[in-house]
DNA sequence: TGAACATATGAACAGTAATTCATATGTTCA
DNA sequence: TGAACATATGAATTACTGTTCATATGTTCA
């Protein structure tokens, strides 16, 4: 809780926290800002889009047991390779995984253990 | 990689994998599964998906600088109170926010440190 | 109890995202 | 080089999600 000295609301564009004895919004606004920027909400947000989505969470899981070229993560998922493909570009633009070429196939596996660990995170939360 | 004794796919159902010399689906699909289960990929998916908009992730490190009621949320986010208020509800069924209430106002907070873990650990993955 | 305030909920609209189909790009090997 | 295969891309459709407005629920205090 953030309050000034005399526990009372001075912010002067929201009068009506005099009543509810809500935080100083300036206050608050001053220290959030600190802690994270406009732009870098945005782009958490964006990773964690990039995980939100069922099918690419099945595809990170696979992953995690092993590189693999996009037509078996592509049956393995059961999705169309050309979904599997959009979807794949979507983890790539966040970082989430890499590719190699071996010769005609493309082989995805996680990008980092970092990665590894955001999704282990995610497990543990939901199996609380 | 995951290969058979004679590193060629003995798969069935993708006679192809032959000549790309993809993995077997079959063995990986036993695998994978091993590691999570359709049901928790998909709450998997749902957990991030609260993350994943900008709105929610501005709620969620504001409240890392401590506890605020809706009203300050709403003007501190911009957003609508009415807003803040379906946004708040999307973070509590996830079990990313906690409340009280304190006489009229209710005061939303982080729910535990593990999600300001999770918080951090996508905030250090966009810094790279 | 009823007026004032804080929050929650439902409906409607607008913007976005996931999927598939068709097709293009890129690689290998005869 | 060209045929066969693996992956990527663009367009179109369908479904979902975030926002706001209007209103309901719930709390305090005179």
């Amino acid at each position: 809780m953030i309050e000034n000295k005399n526990d009372e609301c001075v912010c002067e564009s929201c009068p009506h926290h005099l009543e509810c004895g809500g935080k100083n919004v300036e206050l608050v606004k001053r220290l959030s800002s600190t802690i994270i920027s406009e732009e870098e909400a945005y782009y958490v947000s964006e990773l964690f889009k990039s995980i939100s989505d069922l099918t690419r969470v099945r595809i990170l899981f696979s992953l995690l047991g092993g590189d693999m070229c996009v037509c078996d993560i592509a049956e393995l998922v059961g999705v169309t390779q050309s979904g599997v493909s959009h979807q794949l570009r979507v983890l790539k633009q966040a970082g989430l995984v890499k590719y190699r070429r071996e010769g005609k196939s493309i082989y995805y596996s996680i990008a980092d253990d970092h990665v590894a660990t955001i999704l282990a995170m995610g497990l543990e939360h939901i199996s609380e």
